[in-house]
DNA sequence: TTTTGAGTTGTTCGA
DNA sequence: GTCGAACAACTCAAA
């Protein structure tokens, strides 16, 4: 091989220049650089992106683009089988290195590896970062070596690991000079008509990302304990989307808020509770490293033994929002509206799908997967597993959240309901929540007729509660039996 | 090695 | 209205 006349920094989920160690490293080599993005085609992904995602990824394209331009680099964009795209790019280009940020997913991690081994038998050095987690997610083992099954001794374990650095953004790039072809952004299959209303509900891109970071920590740190919980508010920092796409790196975050705290000691609270959310993603991550098959097959395996409704038209009502329980009805629309749900609103509607509908969480995960634009596949199986009672939860099964009981708590006014289910507006803060329980003549005045345009409940909320505890009760005294025969 | 205590996010019932 | 117990039972880490 001649001598090479330029890298490849392949972007993936990191699109960003703040705190990315591959652009770093990939600059550090003082060789021209090519960046490129690829839409990958691959036959037997089981989770092809959703359209949520599509939507969102258009946009943090076409943000990182323009940032690019800056450096007067141009984004190359590919589409099809990535080794093949690489292999073409290096050898149109003379290129001898590849950079790229590691990602986690059991399939990707598979491919990656298979890229890597086959580039670098081709003499092109493929090297990749950490940019995605705090902490690898092999990296973390238990006293034992085994690992983590209980995320409290995991955030113990990694609460006071050292963090390296961040990397600062580059100050200059030297593009490839070299023409290289690209796709038009605007030809790629992402768009989702469907997707479109959800633009007012964001602002894109890593300086937006930055700003909303600051805001946060400015307004929102210190009651972060307890108003994370008000899907009234808008108290939590909407990072999800954009620490999906590596829009901004959990290094920094890591990094901001110790920083911020020294000087501000009513921000302790704060900090603990969020960096322990930040953890969470981490021990996701975990979790789906040692478990490849959580998406799909229960952590707990017995509980695979349950038999789900598999009812079509339930399942619909409950994804357009139709149940006729207004709090479960507001997070749907707002899941649908906007690409997002308040992380209380996620496990009540949840718990509604799994328990009350005894729909498996197979069927909740795949509509967030499709709808979210924060879809991630260790935190959306993590999560439905751990609120369908079959995942990495010490609580035990007869924790059935009540959307009446929940909405009183966390919506107290209702405002959160009202804004998502319009319909609604006119009702008293006494009947908000349970519309069907309410006086002919209130609802009456308030312009409601159940069954034409608010629904009656779809389920009793006391009888379906006891029939999912029969459900699971029937699984739990199995495992009993299975594990004395053992 | 054995024991002990704790484990993200709940609800209901009865005192 | 408020409070504690019960709902069952297992895994894991630390003492």
């Amino acid at each position: 091989m001649t001598q090479s006349s330029a890298v490849i920094l392949w972007f993936r989920n990191d699109l960003r220049l703040h705190d990315n160690p591959a652009l770093t490293a990939a600059i550090e080599t003082g060789q021209p650089i090519i960046a490129v993005y690829i839409l990958e085609e691959f036959a037997g992904n089981p989770w092809p992106m959703g359209g949520a995602s599509k939507w969102w990824l258009v946009e943090a394209l076409k943000s990182l683009q323009q940032d690019l331009l800056f450096y007067h680099l141009p984004l190359i964009l590919r589409k099809g089988d990535p080794l093949t795209i690489l292999k073409d790019l290096a050898q149109q280009s003379n290129a001898g290195r590849v950079f790229w940020t590691r990602r986690y997913d059991p399939f990707l991690i598979e491919q990656d590896k298979i890229i890597k081994n086959t580039l670098n038998e081709l003499g092109i050095r493929a090297d990749s970062y950490k940019g995605a987690l705090l902490h690898e997610p092999w990296a973390i083992r238990n006293s034992q070596g085994q690992p983590f099954r209980v995320f409290t001794p995991y955030w113990k374990a990694i609460r006071h690991l050292p963090i390296a650095e961040e990397c600062p953004k580059p100050t200059s790039m030297t593009p490839y000079q070299g023409s290289l072809s690209s796709d038009d952004l605007n030809a790629w299959p992402l768009q989702a008509h469907w997707a479109e209303k959800m633009q007012k509900h964001w602002t894109f891109g890593e300086k937006a990302v930055q700003q909303r970071w600051k805001d946060f920590c400015r307004n929102n740190l210190k009651d972060y304990p307890n108003m994370r919980d008000r899907p009234d508010f808008a108290a939590t920092s909407k990072l999800s989307p954009y620490l999906h796409w590596g829009q901004i790196s959990p290094r920094q975050i890591w990094h901001d808020i110790h920083k911020i705290a020294v000087d501000h000691p009513e921000l302790e609270n704060g900090k603990e509770s969020f960096l322990r959310e930040l953890a969470w993603r981490e021990f996701n991550h975990h979790l789906l490293f040692y478990s490849p098959g959580l998406p799909s097959k229960a952590w707990h395996q017995e509980f695979d033994a349950i038999k789900w409704q598999n009812d079509e038209t339930i399942l619909k009502i409950w994804q357009q929002g139709k149940t006729g329980y207004p709090l479960i009805d507001a997070g749907m629309k707002e899941l649908w509206q906007t690409g997002w749900m308040h992380n209380r609103v996620r496990m009540i509607v949840a718990s509604f799908l799994v328990k009350n509908l005894q729909i498996s969480w197979v069927q909740g995960e795949r509509w967030f997967w499709d709808t979210l634009v924060d879809g991630d596949l260790a935190q959306n199986a993590a999560n439905w597993q751990w609120v369908a009672g079959c995942g990495a939860d010490a609580a035990p099964y007869f924790r059935v959240f009540n959307p009446v009981l929940q909405a009183r708590k966390f919506d107290p006014d209702g405002s959160y309901v009202r804004r998502w289910l319009p319909q609604l507006g006119k009702l008293p803060k006494e009947y908000i929540f349970e519309p069907y329980g309410a006086p002919p003549d209130i609802l009456k005045k308030a312009g409601i007729e159940l069954g034409k345009n608010y629904p009656y409940p779809i389920v009793d909320l006391k009888q379906s509660r006891a029939s999912a505890l029969d459900l699971y009760r029937t699984i739990v005294s199995a495992r009993s039996t299975t594990d004395k025969n053992m």
